[in-house]
DNA sequence: GTACTGGGCCAC
DNA sequence: AAACGTGGCCCAGTAC
């Protein structure tokens, strides 16, 4: 492999160095004294087995990442970068293989896989045009912000992965039996569920009903005179039967058995910890994707099993109504800030007289940021317009702007996608004369949808900006909490959900931790936001196991 | 057997 | 309270 250091143009500094691959985590280890900035075409290359080796890098640049970010930013939509022809930068990331170990195996299947300049991979040139891109970009220190943290996060999110979330399988399997009761044999129903078939199937007479297929429940349900469309929870909870809440009982524990039951834990828990992949970026509006174990939907029926080891912690975070006051700061909505001001948000909506209770002003405010228009919380708009003009202003522009079929940005200028070929099409479609009412009416769905989509990526991803800003600032300060330690012997980052991050820590450092997480939640709101009125306050609990702080 | 879709529901 | 944003995953059912 070739290391060739580069200065921040992407000049050459010296020449390129050949590196047999055995020496290569050495040879990082000893370059990482002088804390450059390594760029790489993809962290989740070659990073799995730096830590294996137990090298951690400070910073670096994952060239896949930002290329993605930069090919579509309206900020550097004229730059070279933006307007060249697809290349395999843009092609899906090729070394995220399910499954794959932190060993040296990862080397030689990155190797296998041919080398860089065969796939027409240049990473010098490539870092060149990126850096070019957010030179020419109006606000340069905005996406170079944006591209820091994205990168940030490629490394926590292998750093978690390699970590794992300490996950206790004899715990699970309580929990598990105390709900459902004994692990059946394959095929065969746990015993609290046979109970509740039986149920189901006395309640409505009918001795083969069958609740694990919606379509034949639905014929059930009917044949018993119960008007049901379908078998979803909502609909099913509107109906008076003795059949509704043994129903409703079966498919929540079913889902349980499903979703995180033994087959879960045979799967997913090794050695102790649950190892997901995290994959940044992998929501449009950069929200993180996992890949494996559904680790960003753990229901809080199974997190007592997340027990931290022996001596150790957790600290568990979480950011205080995140996208609204993430929508405050980027509307400049300065009632609003003063809502939030050393309080719930929510509760200071209430206290402005704008609506009654905290539920209210919750569903109010997330409708408005999720496109409600019906309902309690469309309800809730008009006064929420009234008494919060910026912010309703602000949402509301993002919708007008995606239905019009416009781009929009977050804060720190991740773009939207355009619409696809068969919406313009639709749009098109209706504009003809003579258009039936059946297609102006789909155009206009279509045109609603997107907007509700536009409309909500400003705040959602900004969020997520501002949680990675966090997220890669607590990084650096807990790596000064146990200095050239290895990840396991000092306190770490082991789980992140959009506005929430769990560290593992030494329980005597516990306090440490939760005081730089908000030090670290401080400096993120003025990263990006500047020297605002706007709080971004973060709940913080010291557990020994995840359920005991308020989820 | 494998690939795909829709229903449903978990997280934020 | 209700049908409004982003996802992943399991199952049943269907097509090959």
């Amino acid at each position: 492999m070739t290391l060739t250091e580069l200065d921040d143009a992407g000049r050459l500094l010296g020449q390129p160095e050949t590196v047999a691959l055995d020496r290569f985590p050495s040879e990082v280890a000893r370059r990482e004294r002088l804390s450059p900035r390594w760029v790489w075409d993809d962290t989740r290359r070659w990073y799995p087995a730096l830590l294996a080796h137990d090298v951690v890098v400070e910073r670096c640049v994952d060239l896949r990442l930002c290329h993605t970010i930069l090919r579509t930013a309206s900020a550097t939509a004229s730059s070279q970068l933006a307007l060249a022809p697809a290349s395999p930068w843009d092609a899906p990331a090729m070394w995220a293989v399910q499954g794959e170990s932190e060993s040296d195996t990862l080397f030689e299947l990155g190797v296998q896989r041919g080398r860089d300049d065969e796939q027409g991979l240049d990473p010098v040139e490539e870092f060149r045009l990126q850096r070019a891109a957010v030179a020419g970009a109006p606000d340069p220190n905005r996406l170079a912000l944006l591209l820091a943290a994205e990168s940030a996060g490629s490394l926590i999110a292998i750093e978690m992965q390699h970590a794992g979330l300490p996950w206790n399988a004899a715990r699970h399997n309580e929990l598990l039996v105390d709900l459902l009761g004994e692990r059946p044999q394959p095929g065969q129903r746990p015993a609290r569920m046979h109970e509740l078939l039986l149920q189901i199937r006395a309640a409505i007479d009918d001795p083969t009903a069958n609740p694990d297929s919606p379509v034949e429940l639905v014929k059930s349900l009917r044949r018993a005179g119960i008007d049901v469309t379908s078998t979803n929870r909502w609909e099913l909870a509107r109906h008076e039967h003795p059949v509704i809440e043994p129903l409703l009982a079966y498919k929540k524990l079913s889902r349980l058995l499903t979703a995180n039951g033994w087959n879960w834990i045979d799967s997913w828990v090794e050695g102790g910890r649950f190892r997901p992949v995290y994959v940044p970026g992998g929501v449009v509006t950069g929200r993180w994707a996992a890949d494996g174990g559904g680790a960003l939907q753990l229901p809080h029926q199974v997190r007592g099993a997340v027990i931290a080891d022996p001596g150790w912690m957790f600290v568990v975070a979480d950011a205080a109504q995140l996208e609204p006051r993430i929508l405050t700061a980027m509307s400049g909505d300065r009632a609003m800030a003063a809502a939030g001001r050393d309080r719930d948000l929510y509760d200071g909506i209430v206290a402005s007289g704008t609506v009654e209770n905290r539920a209210a002003a919750k569903v109010g405010m997330l409708g408005a940021m999720y496109g409600a228009t019906t309902g309690e919380s469309g309800r809730m708009l008009p006064r929420l317009a009234r008494s919060y003009p910026d912010a309703i202003r602000f949402v509301e522009e993002a919708a007008r702007l995606g239905e019009s079929g416009a781009v929009v940005s977050t804060h720190l200028g991740r773009s939207s996608p355009l619409p696809s070929a068969q919406w313009r099409e639709a749009q098109d479609d209706a504009q003809q004369e003579g258009a039936s009412e059946a297609v102006q009416t789909r155009a206009k769905t279509a045109r609603r949808s997107w907007g509700r989509f536009t409309r909500n990526f400003v705040v959602q991803g900004t969020a997520a900006e501002w949680a990675l800003s966090w997220m890669a600032g607590l990084r650096r300060r807990l790596v000064l909490l146990g200095p050239g330690l290895p990840l396991r012997d000092r306190p770490h980052l082991v789980f992140f959900l959009h506005d929430e991050i769990v560290v593992h820590t030494p329980a005597a450092l516990a306090d440490t931790v939760a005081a730089e997480v908000r030090a670290a939640a401080e400096d993120a709101g003025r990263l990006l936001f500047g020297p605002v009125p706007v709080q971004f306050p973060v709940t913080v609990a010291v557990v020994d196991s995840y359920d005991k702080a308020k989820g």
